[in-house]
RNA sequence: GGGCCAAUAGCUCAAUUAGGUUGAGCGCCACUCUGAUAAGGUGGAGGCUCUCGGUUCAAAUCCGAGUUGGCCCA
C-alpha cells in the first residue's frame, strides 16, 4: 500500500476485508507475526477443542473471537503464544450421525457393516465437519495455527490419553466396578450424567400398595417407572418424618394404608377414597424393619427374596412428596444402588444393555422395558396392588445424541476413582485463578465436591480404545496391564506391528494380545468416554509424550478460555485428569464467558431454528463489526444478548474512525508530509495546546486499556478506545484542527498538527488491531506505506509515554468542553443559533482550576461559542445579577435531621434568596426547623438562578458542578449584521453544493433582500461574504442558479453562477 | 426439585468493590450545524432500580422470601 494513498470515501467492510485477506496471503502476515515473536517469553494457551459436528454458531464465534483478541494482545505485548487450535472428533454424536447416514438402527447393523469400515466412515465424517469449522474460524479473521491443528483422532493425540490414563493407573486410580449407570438402550452404551438431557414427557404415574407381612394393611409407594417394580428390593422412609396408618373406605370396602402424614389427603384423593380415619401416627424410624410382600412375586419368581430384603429401611433420599415412601431398586437407580450396597442387599438388575428384560424378569423376559409398563400395570391391577394409575408430565433423562429415553441399570464399567483424590482436587482448584472468581469458589468447587468417580468406559466403536489388557481367565482390574504409549505397545504385544502404522483405533488394537509369565492377556473392548479425550489437551496439544521437547518448558497451560457450560465439562475433566495423572491442575488461569442468547434473551437452539447465524451477521455488517460487537460484551460469566442495534452502533463507530482517518490524507499527500522526517520530537516546540491535549488523552487511553486487558476485561478496554476515537479525536480534535490543515502555505502549526494526528492514528490502529484486524491493517498500511512492518499485528502494544502524560491539561480541556456544551445549551435556551455571534459569554467558575482553564483558553472558547467576549467571574467574586437557591446534601442532612431529612431537603430546594449565605437560607426555611436546629455549611451548596435576558447552564465534571456558563443574547446592529451575513453565506454554500462546484471555483453572486434594514446590514459585511463564498463579483446574475429563501421571516433571493460561465455569456 | 449467576430508561449496560436526591451510549421526537456530509451539535420524552418483607435517619446497593431468565445438576 502506498503511503497516504486514495482510500474509499465510504467505509466498505466487504471490499476492505477481502482486500486484507488477499494482502495477508501475499505477505504471509500470520506467519511473519508468529516468527516476529518467536524469541519472546512463551505463553502457553490451550484451545478448548470444539466438537466436530455442525458448523460454527454464534457462541463458538464469540469464543474464538475472544481467544483471538487475547492472543493478538499477548503477541503485541511480546509473548510467543502457542495457538494450536484443536478439534474434538471422537464419540457418540459422530457415531449416531454416521449411523443415520448409513441408515443403521442399532449395534447389530454396525457389526454386520464391519467395525473397521464403520470407524473409517466416522473419521471421514469428522474430517468433513472439521473442514467446515476451520474455514468458518478463518473467515472470522481468527489467527491460529490452522495448518497444524491438534486432532483427537491422531495417534500422537490418542497416546496422550493412553499416557494420562496409565499414569492414573500407576497411582492406583483405575478400577473396574459394578455401578449404577445411565444407559442408552439404543446406543447400547453407558453415557455420562452430563450427556443426559432432560425433556418433558408423559409417563405413567402409579401408586402401588405393598402388602405388609406382620400387620394389617400396606405401604404405598409412587413411581413413574413401572418397569422397575420387578427389581424392587426395599422401601425407604425418612426416619424423622411423621407417618400415619389410616383406615380408608372406598365403595363400601375398607383397607389400611400407611403414608406420610402430609401425604394422606393427597393419596386418598388420588385413590378416590370416600372417607378415612387415622389409626396411628408414628415416625419413619418406627417403621424400619417392617416386612412386605413383593407385588409381582408370582410374575417374577427370581425377584430378590433374601432375608434382609423386602423390608422398610431409612434413606436420605426420601422426601415428604407423593407418599413419603420410596420404592427402591438398587439395580435401577444410583441412590438406590448406593443405599442397597450399604445395607448389603443384592443388586438385582433383570435388564440387559439394550433395555430388554432378561430371563430373570420372569414373564416379562424379552420385552423392552418401556413397552412392558402396560402389562406390569395390568398385572398390578389384577393383584389388587394398584391404588391408582394415571399419567404425569415430568422431565425425564434422554440420550443427548439419539434422544432415546435412558434406563438406569447396573453394569461393569471402568472408572477413574477421582473420589480417592478429592482433597487433592480441591487443593488444586486453589492453584488456578478464575475470571470471574465466583465461578471457581462457588460453582466449580461445589461441583468438584459432589463429583462421583468418573466412568470412562463406553461400549462403542469411535473413540480411543481403553489401553487395558486383562488375563483371559479374569476380566477385572486385579491383574491388568495398562499400556502407556505406542512404543510400549509395539514392544509388549505378541504380534509383529510397526510403530508408524499403528493407528490406535479399535480395529487396529482389538486383536492384539500380550503374553507374559505364561499368561495371555486380551484387550478390554471398550473405548473411552469422549470427555477423556479433551481432558488431556494440555499435553496432547504438545504431542506429549511422543514429542517431549516442550512439555517441561510450557506445561501447565497459562490460560484457557471457554463458556460456563464447561465448568462441568472441560474445566472439570482437565482438572480431574491432570490431578489423577500428574497431581496438578493443568491450567493456571481460566477466563469463563457466557452463552450467546437471542436478542429477546432466549437461548439459541439450532434444532429449534432459534439462532443468529454468524454468516448473516458478516453479510450485513462485516467481520470487524461483528467482532467489535462480540468483544464489547463483558467476557466474565455473563451471557451476551445478540443485538442488531448493537452491531449497527459498532459499524457507526468504525465509520467515524474511517472518516477521521481519511480526513487528513489529502492534505498530507499534497504537502508531502513524511512521518519519518516530521516526527513529534521534531515539531515539539510548535505543538499547540490542543495537540498536547490529544496526545495526553492518548496516553490515558492506553493506560486504561492495558489495565482493563490485563484484568480480562477487553470490553472495558474497547469502550475506552472507542470513546477516545469518537468523543476526543473525531468530535473535538479534528473539529479544532481542521482550519490548520486547510492552510495552503507551509506552516509550523500545520506540520505539528500532521505529526500529532499521525501519531494518534498510528497508535489507535495498533490499539484497535486485536479487535478489528482487517480495518486496522488497511489503515496501518495506508499510514505507513510499508515503512514499518508488513502488518499492524506485528506491532508492539503501545506503551504509555510519560513525556506526553498531562493530567492537568486533560482536566483543563474537560472543563472547556463542559463549558462549551453548557454554552451551547444556554444559547439554545436563549434562542440564538450558533451562526449568530453573541456579545458576551459569562463564565462563573466555582473554583480556581476552572478559572485557570478559562483564562488559558479564552480564544478557543470565544471561537467555539461564537462570542465576542468571554467574561470570567472567579470563585471569590459573585456576579451581582444573580439570585440563589440551595441544594441539599443528603449525606449530611440524614445524620443531622434523621426522619425529617426529606422534609428539610424539600424546603431547601424551594428556597430563593438574594445572597448565598447561611443566615438568609435559614430564614427562608425557618418553618421546618425545630428548636436548636441549624443549617450547616456542609449541608448545602448554593445554586445560581438565571436572570432574565440571559440564559445560563451549569457545567459539571464527573458529576460535580463546577460553574455556570451564561450567554448574553442581546442584539446590536453589529451582531445582526454578521448574523444575517452568515445566513447568506450558508445559503450560498448550499447552492454551490447544488451546482457541485469545486471548493476553489470562483463565482458571481446576486443577493436581493426586500427588507431595507436587513439589506443594509448585509451590505455592511459584503467583504466577509465575498471571501467566504469565493465571489469575485457582486452583481446581477442572468442565467445562474436562483433560489428564494425565507430567513426567519425575511425574504431573500440569491442567484449565482461560476465566473467562467458568466464571462462566456457576457 | 437443588446449586450458581443475572434482573436498573424502548435496547445494551454503568453507578467509584463495606448504603447518601440514579447515569451513559444507542434508538425515538424536535431543533440546529454544514469545507469529515450515508457525518456533527443541542434539547426533550422515557425509571414505583422485578415483587414482597426486614435492617437503617437513609437501600438499586445489605439481609430474608418469592418471580422471571440463563447455565449446570437431579
Amino acid at each position: 500500500m502506498s503511503r497516504f494513498g486514495e482510500v474509499d470515501d465510504q467505509y466498505d467492510p466487504h471490499a476492505l476485508e477481502q482486500r486484507v485477506f488477499d494482502y495477508w496471503d501475499d505477505v504471509d502476515a500470520y506467519e511473519q507475526t508468529v516468527e516476529h515473536r518467536s524469541d519472546g517469553d512463551s505463553f502457553f494457551f490451550v484451545d478448548g477443542p470444539p466438537y466436530t459436528s455442525g458448523s460454527a454458531h454464534m457462541g463458538t464465534t464469540w469464543n474464538k473471537s475472544l481467544k483471538d483478541v487475547y492472543i493478538r494482545f499477548l503477541r503485541m505485548q511480546g509473548y510467543d503464544v502457542t495457538d494450536r487450535p484443536g478439534y474434538d472428533m471422537h464419540g457418540l454424536p459422530i457415531e449416531t450421525r454416521v449411523e443415520e447416514r448409513l441408515g443403521f438402527e442399532n449395534k447389530k447393523d454396525i457389526e454386520e457393516f464391519g467395525e473397521d469400515e464403520f470407524i473409517r466412515e466416522c473419521k471421514e465424517y469428522a474430517d468433513e465437519q472439521l473442514e467446515g469449522l476451520q474455514s468458518d474460524f478463518q473467515d472470522f479473521g481468527v489467527w491460529m495455527d490452522w495448518d497444524d491443528p491438534y486432532r483427537t483422532v491422531e495417534p500422537e493425540y490418542m497416546e496422550a490419553a493412553w499416557w494420562g490414563f496409565s499414569k492414573a493407573a500407576e497411582r492406583g486410580l483405575v478400577e473396574k466396578g459394578h455401578r449404577s449407570i445411565s444407559q442408552c438402550p439404543r446406543c447400547e452404551t453407558a453415557i455420562a450424567n452430563n450427556e443426559v438431557e432432560y425433556e418433558d414427557v408423559e409417563d405413567p404415574s402409579i401408586y402401588v400398595k405393598f402388602d405388609l407381612q406382620d400387620r394389617e394393611g400396606s405401604v404405598v409407594v409412587w413411581t413413574t417407572t413401572p418397569w422397575t417394580i420387578p427389581a424392587n428390593t426395599f422401601v425407604a422412609v425418612d426416619p424423622d418424618l411423621t407417618y400415619q396408618g389410616v383406615r380408608a373406605e372406598r365403595e363400601g370396602e375398607e383397607e389400611v394404608i400407611y403414608v406420610a402424614e402430609d401425604c394422606v389427603e393427597g393419596v386418598l384423593k388420588e385413590g378416590r377414597y370416600d372417607d378415612y380415619e387415622v389409626l396411628e401416627t408414628l415416625t419413619g424410624e418406627e417403621m424400619v424393619g417392617w416386612e412386605y410382600e413383593h407385588p409381582l412375586a408370582e410374575e417374577v419368581p427370581d425377584h430378590v427374596d433374601v432375608d434382609d430384603a423386602l423390608q422398610i429401611y431409612d434413606a436420605e433420599y426420601v422426601e415428604a412428596d407423593r407418599t413419603g415412601l420410596v420404592h427402591s431398586a438398587p439395580g435401577h437407580g444410583e441412590e438406590d444402588f448406593e443405599r442397597g450396597r450399604e445395607l448389603g442387599l443384592p443388586i438385582f438388575c433383570p435388564v440387559a444393555g439394550d433395555g430388554v428384560y432378561t430371563d430373570q424378569a420372569g414373564t416379562y423376559e424379552g420385552q423392552f422395558v418401556k413397552e412392558a409398563d402396560e402389562e406390569i400395570i395390568a398385572d398390578l391391577e389384577d393383584n389388587g396392588a394398584m391404588l391408582s394409575s394415571g399419567t404425569v408430565h415430568h422431565s425425564y433423562g434422554h440420550c443427548w445424541r439419539c434422544d432415546t429415553g435412558i434406563v438406569q441399570i447396573v453394569t461393569d464399567q471402568w472408572f477413574i476413582t477421582i473420589t480417592d483424590v478429592k482433597d487433592e482436587l480441591l487443593d488444586n482448584i486453589e492453584d488456578s485463578e478464575w475470571h470471574p472468581q465466583w465461578a471457581r469458589d462457588n460453582r466449580f468447587r461445589d461441583f468438584v465436591e459432589e463429583a462421583p468417580d468418573w466412568n470412562v468406559s463406553r461400549q462403542r466403536y469411535w473413540g480411543i480404545p481403553l489401553p487395558v489388557w486383562t488375563p483371559e481367565d479374569r476380566d477385572d482390574d486385579e491383574d491388568m496391564i495398562v499400556i502407556s504409549d505406542r512404543e510400549e505397545l509395539v514392544e509388549r504385544v505378541d504380534q509383529e506391528i510397526e510403530y508408524d502404522s499403528v493407528d490406535l483405533h479399535k480395529d487396529t488394537v482389538d486383536e492384539l494380545t500380550i503374553t507374559e509369565d505364561g499368561k495371555t492377556y486380551t484387550r478390554v473392548p471398550d473405548v473411552f468416554d469422549v470427555w477423556l479425550d479433551s481432558s488431556v489437551a494440555s499435553w496432547g496439544t504438545l504431542n506429549y509424550p511422543s514429542d517431549d521437547s516442550r512439555f517441561d518448558e510450557l506445561w501447565p497451560a497459562d490460560l484457557i478460555l471457554e463458556a460456563h457450560d464447561q465448568t462441568r465439562g472441560w474445566f472439570w475433566s482437565q482438572l480431574g485428569m491432570g490431578t489423577a495423572a500428574l497431581g496438578e491442575s493443568p491450567y493456571q488461569e481460566v477466563l469463563m464467558h457466557g452463552h450467546a442468547l437471542m436478542p429477546d434473551g432466549r437461548a439459541m437452539s439450532k434444532s429449534k431454528d432459534i439462532l443468529i447465524d454468524p454468516h448473516e451477521a458478516i453479510d450485513r455488517h462485516g467481520r470487524d463489526v461483528m467482532r467489535l460487537f462480540l468483544l464489547s460484551n463483558n467476557p466474565q460469566g455473563d451471557d451476551m444478548r445478540f443485538s442488531w442495534d448493537g452491531m449497527q452502533t459498532m459499524e457507526d463507530n468504525l465509520r467515524t474512525l474511517w472518516n477521521v482517518f481519511r480526513f487528513p490524507l489529502p492534505y498530507m499527500r499534497l504537502d508531502g508530509f513524511d512521518p519519518q522526517e516530521t516526527t513529534l520530537d521534531e515539531v515539539d516546540t510548535n505543538l499547540e495546546l490542543i495537540d498536547e491535549w490529544v496526545l495526553a488523552r492518548l496516553q490515558s487511553t492506553k493506560a486504561e486499556m492495558t489495565e482493563a486487558f490485563e484484568d480480562y476485561r477487553q470490553d472495558k478496554a474497547l469502550e475506552a478506545l472507542l470513546e477516545f476515537v469518537v468523543e476526543d479525536v473525531s468530535r473535538f480534535y479534528v473539529q479544532a484542527v481542521r482550519e490548520r490543515m486547510w492552510e495552503e502555505e507551509d506552516s509550523a502549526s500545520k506540520e505539528a498538527a500532521y505529526a500529532t494526528i499521525y501519531r494518534v492514528l498510528r497508535e489507535t490502529v495498533a490499539l484497535l488491531a486485536p479487535y478489528a484486524p482487517f480495518v486496522s491493517d488497511e489503515i496501518y498500511g495506508t499510514l505507513t506505506g510499508g515503512a514499518e512492518h508488513d502488518t499492524v499485528h506485528m506491532c508492539d502494544w503501545p506503551d504509555v509515554e510519560e513525556y506526553w502524560v498531562d493530567d492537568q491539561l486533560e482536566e483543563d480541556v474537560a472543563f472547556l468542553r463542559a463549558i462549551e456544551e453548557a454554552g451551547a445549551n444556554a444559547r439554545q435556551q436563549a434562542g440564538r443559533k450558533l451562526r449568530w455571534p453573541v456579545p458576551r459569554v459569562v463564565v462563573a467558575a466555582d473554583d480556581e482550576r476552572v478559572a485557570e482553564a478559562v483564562e488559558r483558553h479564552t480564544d478557543l472558547l470565544e471561537d467555539r461559542l461564537n462570542a465576542r467576549e468571554i467574561e470570567l467571574v472567579s470563585a471569590e467574586n459573585r456576579w451581582e445579577e444573580l439570585r440563589y437557591s440551595a441544594e441539599a446534601d443528603m449525606s449530611e442532612l440524614g445524620p443531622a435531621f434523621g426522619g425529617r431529612a426529606g422534609q428539610v431537603m424539600n424546603a431547601l430546594n424551594e428556597a430563593r434568596i438574594d445572597e448565598p449565605d447561611l443566615e438568609a437560607l435559614e430564614a427562608a426555611v425557618a418553618d421546618v426547623l425545630e428548636e436548636g436546629e441549624s443549617i450547616e455549611e456542609s449541608m448545602v451548596s448554593f445554586v445560581t438562578e438565571t436572570p432574565d435576558d440571559i440564559a445560563g447552564t451549569a457545567f459539571s465534571l464527573d458529576g460535580d458542578d463546577r460553574g455556570v456558563a451564561y450567554v448574553d443574547a442581546s442584539l446590536t446592529a453589529d451582531i445582526e449584521s454578521e448574523g444575517y451575513a452568515r445566513e447568506v453565506i450558508r445559503r450560498v454554500q448550499e447552492m454551490r453544493k447544488d451546482l457541485d462546484l469545486d471548493v476553489e471555483e470562483r463565482i458571481v453572486l446576486e443577493v436581493e433582500i426586500d427588507d431595507d434594514r436587513v439589506a443594509s446590514l448585509v451590505e455592511d459585511r459584503e467583504d466577509l461574504i465575498r471571501e467566504e463564498v469565493r465571489a469575485d463579483d457582486l452583481r446581477t446574475v442572468e442565467d445562474g442558479h436562483r433560489k428564494e429563501w425565507d430567513v426567519d421571516g425575511v425574504a431573500m433571493e440569491i442567484a449565482l453562477e461560476p465566473v467562467a460561465a458568466a464571462e462566456a455569456s457576457d
